[in-house]
DNA sequence: AACCCGTGGAT
DNA sequence: TATCCAAGGGT
């Protein structure tokens, strides 16, 4: 065994996690979707998602036999929303072509919608005991600063350089402990912004420590500027409710409902009637939220609207609910602060 | 290959 | 406040 494994499985004995609410099983299903809902998303953001999930959808024939909405509700908040619909996807494949039982074979695992290479790695280690690598945003670090390795990891040549250094790495033996040990070597000790090098049984070894180049790695990601958009929500509302509008599966926020959008230069009132043939007047403003995505931010306006005229029958992506139950519905993050300001602060005319 | 896809914590 | 980025994957 490489000294690296040796020494990341003996940290891991003594200083790593062992109490995470997925490590509880080796159930394929349950570290599926901890692995899912993982993915560029902290451990504290999961923990309270992962209980209501599981006890919502304890099966994948549970999760397959669910509506897209459903499964959608529960992941509201958690970001990333195509993994919900993919997690869904996958679970009705394992339902049609794999019997109900989850997957094996490491190619039949990656071939599932929603997982890659390092996801496929993580439930072959812990649920199968397999001999295969992850590659996340921790083990890139670690490897970066433990072997001096220059460049962004995300360049696909840098990239392909640590899956050959990590697969050479892998012990023969104790491979759910190496891989845990590695996750939580870099979540909580060889960490982004203060690594705790004092502490690190890798001192000796670490060639970013030796060289004193351990805020330099690994190289950050290239930046470009943020572009910033506008936009208009309206937040049409009658009889104590409001209207939503369910969107498209592709792009921002696909497959959860939202606030019908108005381009910044169009009049809301205007815009309601012609999208909905819906008779409005403007309410008392509230106040402008930013929200900041990966790649721009975006300025949204929510404009309060009173329908004054009949309300139209609605079709299949608009629907009517309480402000109480719209908060609770598959709404992304800004939306819900959103509701949240209209019931604290109802608007007047 | 480059871009898209959310949200929140840390600094 | 602005920036980075976290148990990545799809296109």
């Amino acid at each position: 065994m490489s000294a690296f494994a040796e020494k990341i499985i003996t940290w891991q004995r003594t200083h790593g996690r062992h109490d995470l609410p997925w490590q509880q099983s080796k159930d394929p299903y349950a570290v599926w979707v901890s692995e899912i809902m993982l993915q560029q998303t902290q451990v504290s953001a999961v923990i309270g998602y992962y209980g209501r999930f599981m006890e919502r959808f304890p099966t994948i024939a549970s999760l397959a036999a669910a509506s897209q909405d459903e499964v959608m509700q529960y992941w509201s908040g958690l970001g990333y929303y195509s993994r919900a619909r993919n997690l869904h996807h996958a679970a009705q494949t394992i339902m049609r072509e794999f019997s109900g039982q989850f997957p094996q074979d490491f190619q039949s695992i990656q071939s599932l919608k929603g997982i890659g290479r390092s996801t496929a790695a993580a439930i072959s280690v812990f649920s199968f005991n397999q001999r295969q690598t992850i590659l996340d945003g921790n083990v890139k670090r670690v490897l970066a600063r433990v072997f001096g390795i220059e460049g962004w990891p995300g360049l696909p040549l840098i990239e392909k350089q640590c899956w050959s250094l990590a697969e050479s790495l892998l012990p023969q033996l104790n491979l759910p402990a190496y891989i845990q040990g590695l996750m939580d070597f870099g979540a909580t000790l060889c960490t982004r912004s203060k690594p705790r090098c004092l502490s690190c049984p890798l001192q000796n070894d670490c060639q970013a420590y030796q060289q004193q180049r351990v805020s330099k790695l690994p190289s950050p990601k290239p930046r470009k500027a943020m572009p910033e958009k506008r936009i208009t929500m309206m937040m049409i509302m009658d009889a104590g409710e409001i209207l939503l509008e369910k969107r498209p599966n592709h792009g921002i926020w696909g497959g959860l409902w939202s606030l019908p959008e108005v381009q910044q230069e169009e009049i809301p009132c205007q815009a309601a009637y012609e999208k909905y043939r819906l008779a409005t007047e403007p309410l008392e403003t509230l106040p402008v939220l930013w929200h900041t995505f990966t790649h721009f931010k975006l300025e949204i306006t929510p404009q309060p609207l009173q329908l004054t005229g009949v309300r139209q029958p609605e079709i299949a992506t608009t629907c009517w609910l309480s402000i109480d139950d719209a908060i609770t519905a598959a709404i992304p993050a800004p939306v819900r602060t959103l509701l949240k300001n209209l019931k604290s602060t109802p608007p007047l005319i």
